[in-house]
DNA sequence: AGCATATATGAAAATTATTCATGTTTATCT
DNA sequence: AGATAAACATGAATAATTTTCATATATGCT
């Protein structure tokens, strides 16, 4: 029997054109997305996908349960805002620390649309830099932290957001373009330019060159495209997150490269109070962070369940509280598919 | 989590205004559905029904999820409807042979809706009476028969449609009005107006006449309105489905009484050759049945599963081809909302 | 009050979904 | 070409969820 589930994992699939992608996205392994269509296939005695090699392609078949999937799915969304609306959950605070700088860039749309649907609740960023952004939860001072902290805390939830790699960025010319993968050493030779944040909180600096032992020059500056235009005239090189420069790399404004054989990456994660953790809006929030982020920004991957704090099977034994239909898989999981 | 689970049990439960009429709408037991609204209601930390004595009502976190399945529901059915034509299941033969007369009234429009939706299906009504319907499908004559049938037999399945009360017809100012229920004994008294059908196949006559040795005077005809009118103008009686002359009633045309304490109940049954059952086109049939006569015929009631030929469980256990996804619990299981 | 009817609920059972471990196929690299 | 890696499939085991069963509770009726 066809189940939302099913549509939500085709919706994924559709957006991602592989199996194991979709899996990561509706947040279940590879084997069970897999187990999943069989089924349906089984079900409408039907291809849902095709193989060419190895990508997997929808069939009409397919296609078609997508387009139910978008149709519907929306629907849903809508109505569980109106129930919040109904359940007074509807009204609050939304105060946000954004650790990673550049996530302003996705963040802003994002928090436009949640206007649009939550007036009720207050929208805020908290502003300034702080050396241990979670604590501004527990002092009631934010609701909600945008960052890599995801060492579990005694009343606070970290809700995994995705992984993206950071790039070294530099003017088209400069003479470590010339390979294609940059080392710590690399870094030496040119000037770094970051936002104005304390060192350890620059992924490159603590991940990379610090291990090294290498040394290093800084420039700040406040703005993501100060920093670029800086690089792009060679006042020095920049870190950023892929997603943040790709249009400068369109333009060949600037150039990218890897940094170490396997890329640097970092993980984003949303913390919030534990109390906090079940309000209709914040996990609207998180859907609609989810949706966006996947659809627009390029080459971020989901966390898959090594890279998240607390387990599905290990949440459900943690809870003290009566379970009350609200598992942390449930609080997590989200209906992926396009903003119209 | 939400599933369309919860939206087809909301659904009946709005249509029928009961827990138990609801469950047994989706084939469930009353304890199922009211587990299932339980942990809705502590998914969205709001009550979706409230109880005023004994009648459920909806509250309008409840409402706007009926509205969500009848949004939603609708589209579900559509797609499953498209998938069969890609997979070219919807072309096919469905020729009814129907062991109730009265049936007509609600088959018709079934028919033209169905003949809408899967034209390229040749559907017809096999006219003629038989004294074994049901070996009408052995014999590839028939596709589908509707009748009180529900015996297993070898290569045969039967789809529990409905029970319905047989009522007996008065004229208006007849004495046996004056009785509030009519027993075996009060039909020697009339003429019998009937179909021309044998008289085992009426179920006055073999249910309760016979049992009680009373003898009776029988006169057929075959239309339905013909039966009435004839028993309007003081001819004789009468014994027709409740439903079949609800309007006539209402314009006090006739008058009508429950025959025996418990009243006359008969089942009906839509029964079709195994390698039939998960046709695309039937089973959408089957639906619309269903839908329609729960929306339209008053007072019949679902077959719970007692009255069913095969229980669920049974069922799985007895098949003995590899499982496809279509347990009979699937196979019969069927959205329930509103035509448009 | 007593009975019949409708719903709620905890525990057991059944069913279904997911993961794990592994196999197969296709693509890539040397 | 052969080895290796990547993506997906699949059977069996396990986990999670759903349903039923057996009662309990509450309401309405006579």
């Amino acid at each position: 029997m066809l189940e939302l589930r099913h549509l939500r994992t085709l919706n994924a699939l559709d957006e991602t054109g592989s199996i194991s992608l979709a899996a990561q996205r509706v947040h279940l392994t590879q084997s069970a997305v897999s187990h999943q269509i069989k089924a349906l296939q089984e079900y409408y005695q039907l291809p849902i996908i095709q193989r060419s090699g190895h990508a997997v392609q929808l069939t009409d078949a397919g296609k078609r349960l997508v387009q139910l999937a978008g149709k519907i799915l929306g629907e849903v969304q809508s109505a569980e805002r109106d129930l919040a609306k109904i359940s007074r959950q509807a009204a609050g605070s939304l105060r946000i620390v954004l650790e990673c700088h550049t996530c302003f860039d996705w963040l802003m749309p994002i928090m436009d649309d949640f206007r649009q649907h939550w007036p009720e609740v207050e929208l805020d960023l908290v502003s300034g830099f702080h050396s241990d952004p979670v604590s501004l939860l527990r002092q009631q001072v934010a609701d909600v932290v945008i960052g890599s902290e995801n060492k579990p805390q005694q009343g606070i939830i970290h809700f995994p957001l995705f992984r993206f790699e950071i790039l070294a960025v530099l003017a088209p010319g400069h003479v470590l373009g010339s390979k294609r993968i940059l080392e710590a050493a690399d870094f030496a030779q040119d000037v770094l330019i970051t936002y104005p944040v304390p060192e350890e909180r620059i992924d490159l600096i603590r991940q990379v060159l610090m291990p090294a032992g290498v040394s290093w020059q800084r420039r700040t500056t406040e703005l993501t495209v100060a920093i670029l235009q800086l690089v792009a005239s060679r006042r020095g090189i920049a870190a950023l997150p892929g997603w943040g420069i790709k249009n400068y790399l369109d333009y060949e404004y600037v150039i990218a490269r890897r940094i170490g054989t396997n890329g640097l990456w970092s993980d984003l994660y949303l913390s919030v109070r534990e109390q906090d953790a079940s309000l209709r809006y914040l996990r609207d929030f998180l859907e609609t962070i989810d949706q966006v982020c996947f659809a627009r920004l390029d080459g971020i991957k989901p966390l898959s369940k090594k890279e998240r704090g607390k387990t599905k099977r290990e949440a459900g034994k943690t809870k003290g509280s009566k379970k009350i239909g609200q598992s942390f898989s449930e609080l997590r999981m989200i209906a992926r598919y396009k903003l119209l």
